[in-house]
DNA sequence: AGCTACCGGGG
DNA sequence: GTGTACGGTAGCT
């Protein structure tokens, strides 16, 4: 009997059959990989003539045997025959031809996740397995509390001086690992702290033997999938360096252009930043995720301070000790970031039963999908099938009506409560059954609002069930939590609010297998009926409301007190179904509510809340990127914060004024005007000739080399015509260059714009004020 | 208005 | 690998 946490599944086919490798380690911590021949691919058919799916066949494929079963499909029982085949790549090829006798299901499952679905397998659980030479004769989950042993590792590339772009044919320089018990750095020039090898193949090599030494389960970078290991592999490709990694010694398997990830057999390679951004990002202050950014945020400290910019210049003058400080704190950082989040991802993992590797990059529909497919399959539910390409535009072309948003009366107001319903959409789904399968049953009547429709009060349904389930599940955990301050019960009902949260984006989803536009349209209508509720109920109690938006409420107190915010929430809860529940988010100290552009009217989704710790919370305004110049965004959140907290309208106009007043006498330094664009691919294939292309064309003029993946850093000149004709490199570009005429209309006052209207300040005012003096204000 | 291309993170 | 992915904006056409 073998015991061991699952960390990894692979397959490989010998001798003409599929094997199923397991990777994992025991509770002493020593590696273990085991496999299982016993396994075999299958998928379902509903169909009126078995016989003929006997007889399916094409080369080497062929159906091994064809079993009668009572299944469910969207809750209705219906007949259907399991396939079995006898490799894993014959159910595409036979499922074509199954296709001729009646729809096939199930026939999308990868190989590897249909064994731990069936199995009943949950990766970082413990595995009972009864084993004869590395063979397993048969295999169960167990108990048991699985310690990561994880290993973080970052490289450092050349640049050349002065260019700070990503280029393949740059060498890696140095590459450091971490774990608590182990720090490692490697290059190849002269270093303090380092293990100095004599060239960066060697160093390569001697990374790959210091990763199969440590043999750590999970490898864990910051941004790998999208930049250390592609770099990896391409230098090893170059170099001719086997980047044999992996627990069967292959080399990485980098996958996609778009949305990239790096798989490594037998190890989990997390991507923390892809994780921390898609998953922890709701939750977190930062405006970026940046390693320096989310590292000050979750462990209270950042990246050493050193100018990378400089790291080519350091390199070839061999003064890299600072870089390999450098490189091995970014590593720490990297490891440090992995404990903190640690106990979400083992509940994430645990939560949708995929290995590691693709729980951590789960989007929120595959979230849920993968824990409905688990549920599924032990409620007997056949999965429905994804929808083909035309289903798919069918399902994009039906958008549903949204939340209800309350059109906010631009201004700065006082002590705002902002309210919300827990969990509205999970705890309306559960409170009025919505589930595919119990809508417009022939057993009741009713009617939702705004919808000709109803749901069944007699049947629980299979998706509002299992959002029962979760949502009782979670406030028993919530309840365990507050009892004992715990995080991995709190990591625990994090993830299960990010489950709970994303059933009805996924129940909308183009591409979901349980997709329903009328669950969509009746969760929307309760919603809406709900929200307008309590706005009705605080306008009642004599509250000013001054937003509103899908789930929330929020109300401007005036004189009214924190008490009788908290007497309201009462008032509107003892009217609610179970488990719906209205919350009292905060009181907020002050709000601004912005115009649109065109009008006088509130814009919706665009406000800022200034918290008691007098921190902003931003809603709707652009967000940093480095294709706008630095000097929008500056403006714009020193603007917010005048605005709010010194509640200066003269400051607030004085600084716009200002800002204007230099960009058109040019005081400003050309780094805040700087527009950075990476170049996607080479110059002559663009059909449409934006500004970067124009740009990347003066450096080719200049004899640089210009091709994907080149960062142009350019300006915007003086002068008539298109944005494109008036570019000059960055780089070339004096200070007495640049348009300020542009910057202002492009991209301050459209940054700036709407906060000043709820001043009562038009741009136009202080854009003209500054030329011509005598038409103030007008 | 519709289409094309780029952003994110990394050095 | 029994495969499929985001969501938003600026500027050109």
């Amino acid at each position: 009997m073998t015991t061991f946490f699952l960390i990894d599944t692979h397959y490989t086919i010998e001798a003409g059959k599929a094997i199923i490798h397991l990777y994992g380690r025991d509770e002493k911590e020593k590696p273990i990989t085991l496999k299982d021949e016993n396994f075999q691919p299958y998928f379902y058919v509903l169909t009126k003539d078995p016989k003929a799916l006997e007889k399916l066949k094409e080369e080497d494929y062929h159906v091994v045997k064809v079993e009668k079963e009572k299944k469910l499909l969207l809750e209705k029982p219906v007949t259907a025959y399991k396939v079995t085949v006898n490799l894993p790549t014959a159910v595409p090829v036979l499922r074509e031809l199954a296709k001729e006798v009646g729809d096939t299901l199930e026939d999308d499952v990868l190989f590897t996740r249909r064994y731990l679905i069936d199995k009943g397998l949950t990766p970082l659980e413990l595995v009972q397995a009864e084993v004869e030479n590395d063979t397993i004769k048969s295999i169960k989950p167990a108990q048991g509390e699985y310690k990561p042993k994880a290993l973080a590792f970052d490289i450092e590339t050349y640049t050349p001086p002065g260019r700070m772009e990503i280029d393949y044919d740059n060498p890696i320089i140095m590459i450091a690992l971490y774990a608590p018990d182990y720090k490692k750095v490697v290059t190849w020039k002269k270093a303090k702290g380092a293990e100095v090898l004599d060239s960066e193949k060697s160093m390569l090599e001697r990374f790959v033997t210091l990763i199969k030494e440590y043999d750590p389960d999970i490898l864990t970078g910051y941004n790998s999938d999208g930049f250390d290991l592609p770099y990896l592999l391409a230098r090893c490709k170059k170099l001719k360096v086997e980047l044999a990694i992996g627990k069967d010694n292959s080399s990485p398997i980098a996958k996609g252009r778009t949305r990239q990830e790096a798989r490594i057999i037998g190890i989990a390679h997390v991507d923390l930043y892809k994780f921390i951004r898609r998953v922890l990002g709701r939750t977190m202050k930062t405006q970026s995720f940046s390693l320096d950014a989310v590292s000050k945020e979750l462990l209270g400290k950042g990246k050493k301070d050193v100018d990378i910019a400089s790291i080519g210049t350091a390199w070839n003058a061999g003064k890299i000790d600072k870089f390999v400080e450098y490189n091995l704190h970014d590593t720490k950082l990297t490891y440090d970031l992995m404990h903190k989040v640690w106990p979400s991802l083992l509940e994430m993992t645990k939560i949708v039963g995929l290995p590691l590797f693709d729980a951590s990059r789960l989007s929120f529909s595959q979230f849920v999908e993968w824990y409905l497919m688990k549920k599924a399959f032990s409620m007997n539910e056949l999965f429905p099938a994804k929808p083909g390409y035309k289903e798919q535009t069918r399902r994009m072309g039906q958008r549903a009506q949204g939340g209800y948003v309350f059109e906010p009366e631009p201004g700065v107001y006082d002590n705002i409560a902002v309210y919300d319903y827990r969990s509205l959409y999970p705890s309306i789904i559960v409170s009025h059954n919505i589930s595919p399968g119990t809508v417009n049953c022939a057993c009741c009547k009713g009617k939702i609002p705004e919808h000709d429709m109803h749901f069944c009060k007699k049947k629980q349904g299979f998706i509002s069930g299992t959002i029962k389930e979760l949502l009782d599940y979670r406030t028993n955990i919530k309840k365990e939590s507050q009892k004992k301050k715990d995080v991995v019960l709190e990591a625990r009902s994090y993830a299960l609010k990010v489950l709970l949260n994303s059933f009805y984006g996924y129940l909308g989803f183009a591409m979901a297998r349980w997709y329903s536009a009328q669950c969509v349209e009746a969760i929307t209508a309760y919603a809406r009926h709900y929200v307008k509720d309590v706005i009705a109920k605080a306008e009642q109690q004599g509250f000013t409301v001054r937003y509103g938006d899908t789930d929330s409420c929020m109300i401007e107190l005036g004189k009214k007190t924190t008490k009788d915010a908290k007497k309201f929430l009462d008032l509107v809860n003892k009217d609610l179904p179970d488990p719906m529940e209205l919350e009292l988010e905060d009181v907020f100290p002050a709000g601004i509510w912005v115009a649109t552009k065109s009008s006088t009217t509130g814009a919706k989704k665009r406000y800022a809340l200034l918290d008691k710790e007098g921190n902003l919370t931003i809603k709707g305004f652009e967000s940093v990127r480095r294709n706008a110049a630095v000097i929008a965004r500056k403006v714009q959140q020193e603007l917010l914060m005048i605005v709010l907290k010194d509640r200066n309208e003269k400051k607030a106009v004085k600084l716009v004024k200002d800002t204007v007043e230099k960009l058109r006498k040019n005081k400003l330094p050309v780094e805040e005007v700087v527009i950075k664009t990476q170049i996607q691919k080479n110059l002559d294939k663009y059909e449409s000739i934006g500004p970067h292309v124009a740009a990347g064309k003066l450096m080719e003029k200049k004899g640089m080399t210009v091709k994907k993946g080149t960062l142009v850093a350019y300006i915007v000149k003086k002068g008539e015509g298109k944005i494109r004709d008036r570019v000059e490199l960055a780089e070339d570009a004096k200070q007495s260059q640049y348009d300020g005429e542009y910057y202002i209309s492009h991209s301050v006052i459209p940054a700036v714009e709407n906060i000043l209207h709820v001043l009562g300040v038009s741009p136009e005012s202080i854009t003209e004020a500054t030329q011509q003096t005598s038409l103030k204000g007008f």
